[in-house]
DNA sequence: GCCGATGTATACGCTGGCGTACAGACAGAG
DNA sequence: CTCTGTCTGTACGCCAGCGTATACATCGGC
């Protein structure tokens, strides 16, 4: 046998690239085949038909956005802290997974069968971040509200369009993740905003 | 004359319940007629082509959650905090405006034209935003951070789909707002978490 | 070197959607 | 009542996209 010439991983990833730049209705077989350098003959040779291709890159997606980040993140180790930002960058500033991630935030909306996926795969999300925010404050309700806090920040970010005066993004995300990753009122001795 | 029959009004709103519900690429206008109980026939005479009502959908849509909004909050004063949740509220939870807003949001992501016009709505709350944060908060940067912070709580949880075991997501999101809009460091006494 | 599996190109039918053309209905102005 | 402008239905040409059929190419195993 072999993956000879164009294999079924090749569509899924055309196809997740097509999805992170035009969204779902993007992901049209004729097109990806277009920048494959083919014709969509084989196409169905891989896949029942175009649903199951949005499967499969989802199927995808779900895997690399949990296990594989999670994985990384448990290896690399380090400071609670550390770790919650880092698990921001692999999954939200790594140019591949973020614009997949918003994409499929907004097919959710529509597709019930997506927004169970991706109900899966935020579950696990914050889940490391109630561990992490919960090693260094105590009440639940608050670890619970600031990991909200957090997740809403790393998402919403991306879907706003105000700017910031002489302020950069960047400057303005870092002091917002210090109120939120700092200063609870049972360790308030982390001191006013470090960063800035 | 008299906007006797299918006035162009009823297209643009079916046009945005479109949009709210599919995105852009559900705004179709055989469909919209079907909705209206007409055939397409009569929707050339009010607009050049689907381009224009697309257009005339984003017109209406910016003055509704912008003027009108804004507006509202004027008129109906109070305190800062009450001002900024009830902004939050008339855009946010009314039903109509909400889920516009997501897809606008995301269509943002892939014409620029759209991303203009949301930076334009977007600045405009971020200075709503602003000036009642700046009210018991001194701290510019801070200000910044948490004006940023509770714009993209108010977006970014209707893109989560996270649960939160026992509690519900009201619940977690009041407690989360009350660490936004209080505890400044200058203003300390407002005393922890109101609410819960 | 041959064979079968797998990928490939091409062509077809079908659907849905846009924009145009045109003739008819119907309100309001005069 | 009549005329005019606006809305309406129907029909058309066009293109994009899906899924199928079928014959061709190419690789690995034997």
């Amino acid at each position: 046998m072999g993956a000879t010439r164009t294999t079924r991983d090749r569509w899924i990833e055309e196809g997740l690239a097509a999805l992170a730049t035009g969204g779902p209705d993007a992901v049209r077989i004729e097109a990806l085949a277009k920048r494959l350098g083919v014709t969509k003959g084989g196409f169905y040779g891989s896949f029942a038909d175009r649903d199951a291709l949005l499967t499969a890159m989802l199927d995808t997606w779900e895997r690399e956005s949990t296990d594989e980040v999670l994985a990384r993140v448990e290896r690399e180790g380090g400071d609670p802290r550390t770790r919650i930002r880092r698990a921001g960058v692999l999954t939200f500033s790594s140019g591949r997974l973020l614009p997949i991630d918003l994409a499929v935030r907004d097919w959710a909306r529509r597709d019930e069968a997506v927004a169970a996926r991706l109900r899966r795969v935020d579950n696990r999300r914050m889940a490391l971040l109630r561990e992490m925010i919960g090693t260094f404050c105590t009440d639940p309700e608050e670890v619970e509200a600031r990991s909200l806090l957090a997740f809403c920040v790393a998402i919403g970010e991306h879907f706003l369009a105000a700017d910031h005066g002489d302020r950069t993004r960047a400057q303005v995300l870092a002091h917002a993740a210090d109120l939120v990753l700092d200063r609870t009122r049972e360790d308030p001795g982390h001191g006013p905003s470090p960063i800035r």
